[in-house]
DNA sequence: TGAAATGTTGGGGCG
DNA sequence: ACGCCCCAACATTTC
């Protein structure tokens, strides 16, 4: 009997998902789950994610044994992997899930030249280079982008039911031993807790979604980014439940929250596009006037901001919150980013850098996206002078501090009035809280004005340097 | 998916 | 009653 192989790579499900059913139905139920360990992906114990994955992965083989199969993991380069099972084992076809990153595409590309690999369904709801301008060139400006993709007839398939029965594979084929042994207390990664969480957010929370979204001190959000990272719970899935949503609803007010949580699932697909279309984004800014901004050099602060210890509440919370569960609010992320960038002038490349170890939901394309947006380097209009205040921002979305209290605990007993700007408190009342600015809780990093002033003219200077070459050449 | 700086208007206190 | 000043509130421009 001959095998069919399932490859995963970032689709760690088996409901809904065509790449398996595809394999399953064309062999009767003869199925190798495969995923390799691709060290070129450097991916490993130092990015949080890995062990989301890894935990993910246990999962995954937990839920197959249950159905008769198992999971088969290996390490090494994909190619060589693939190639020694075909030749190993008597393989019909192999299908994974399209993934449209440039590796990826090279990857596949390249297998596809002496192996049988077929993808099927994908990453994105929309292939990147279907959703274009009239002129055939990819749209750089989000706004448009999502109009465009929002007129395109959106064909969704019925989900397909995860397989009841599969054959065994047989014991002769090794697999990879993993440790499990590792806390995720915020985020188990299982492919049911993806769904439960889908459903509650659609059941209780989309409705209000528009309106409290960027609130941080409350749980208005989906909380499904790692699952939808590594496709526990499928895209297509999350657009469907948007779409039922609505159907069921009299009239189109209500509706508000799930056309702003669906623009949030476009902002995804138009970060995809972004990096298959241009893809030295991942090492250059997208805007070539901002690409000599002298960026500070500085340690200490670099890491006072990942510690959390800037002395701005907002932010030192938001970090906080990453260091210790693996996720952040979106708002968060932009004012923790807006500050690593635009207060302590430090490249944004840094912050990229960090977030992608430290979030569960880490993806090349979508955090690439948000730092070169923050930085004001990259696509969309978001104007490099655009500059997020931190108190206001805490102040806006986290009204009396409820969040920066959460997580920053040494400023809990700090009035409401004071709470995201502490340095202002009369010492005496610093002294009888036992939260004396400089002592207990960190003084602040920098000034917001002046730090503002430095890198609007930072900023300034690049742009007349490059336009000074410009008119050179 | 911002905020600061600057400009304009209009009401009220006051001589 | 009137003009002047102050400044809050809002609008516009600028970074």
């Amino acid at each position: 009997m001959a095998f069919n192989i399932w490859w995963i790579r970032r689709d760690l499900r088996l409901y809904d998902n065509p790449a398996l059913m595809t394999a399953f139905k064309a062999n009767e139920g003869y199925v190798i789950p495969l995923f390799i360990l691709d060290p070129s992906l450097q991916i490993s114990w130092e990015s949080r994610r890995f062990v989301f994955l890894i935990k993910a992965l246990h999962h995954l083989n937990a839920d197959l044994r249950s159905r008769g199969s198992r999971l088969i993991m290996r390490q090494g380069n994909p190619l060589s992997v693939l190639t020694r099972l075909v030749h190993d084992l008597p393989i019909n076809a192999i299908f994974a899930e399209a993934d449209y990153s440039p590796y990826a595409i090279k990857r596949d590309n390249e297998i596809k030249k002496t192996l049988p690999l077929q993808t099927v369904g994908g990453v994105s709801l929309r292939d990147p280079d279907l959703v274009l301008k009239a002129d055939g060139q990819p749209y750089t400006v989000f706004t448009p982008y999502s109009r465009a993709w929002r007129s395109l007839p959106l064909e969704l398939a019925a989900p397909v039911a995860a397989p009841v029965q599969m054959r065994s594979v047989p014991q002769e084929i090794d697999s990879l031993d993993l440790p499990n042994a590792f806390e995720l207390p915020y985020y188990l990664p299982t492919e049911s807790e993806g769904q439960m969480r889908l459903e509650s957010f659609i059941n209780t929370k989309i409705e209000n979604y528009a309106l409290r979204r960027d609130r941080m001190d409350l749980e208005a959000t989906s909380n499904l980014s790692p699952y939808l990272r590594f496709g526990l719970v499928s895209a297509q899935q999350a657009v469907r439940a948007v779409i039922s949503y609505c159907a069921g609803l009299p009239d189109e007010d209500r509706q508000a929250g799930a056309y702003s949580w669906l623009n949030e699932l476009i902002w995804r697909e138009f970060y995809n596009a972004i990096l298959f279309h241009f893809p030295t984004v991942l090492k250059e800014a997208f805007r070539p006037g901002l690409r000599q901004i002298n960026w500070r050099v500085d340690t200490a602060g670099l890491q006072a901001w990942q510690s959390g210890q800037t002395g701005y509440p907002v932010v030192d919370a938001a970090m906080r919150q990453l260091q210790e569960t693996g996720w952040m609010h979106n708002r968060a992320r932009m004012i923790t980013a807006s500050f690593l960038v635009k207060d302590l002038l430090i490249n944004w490349q840094e912050g990229e850098h960090w977030f992608m170890r430290q979030l569960l939901d880490g993806d090349p394309a979508a955090n690439n996206g948000g730092w070169q947006w923050t930085a004001g380097v990259g696509t969309d209009a978001a104007p490099y002078f655009r500059v997020f205040n931190p108190v206001l921002q805490g102040q806006k979305f986290d009204p009396v501090g409820v969040y920066v209290r959460r997580w920053v605990p040494e400023l809990a007993a700090v009035p409401d009035k004071y709470i995201h700007q502490p340095w202002l408190m009369p010492v005496l009342l610093q002294r009888d809280l036992h939260c004396r600015i400089g002592v207990d809780y960190p003084d602040r990093l920098v000034e917001h004005d002046r730090a503002r002033e430095r890198t609007l003219a930072a900023y300034q200077e690049s742009l007349r340097a490059s336009d000074t070459q410009h008119k050179i050449v």
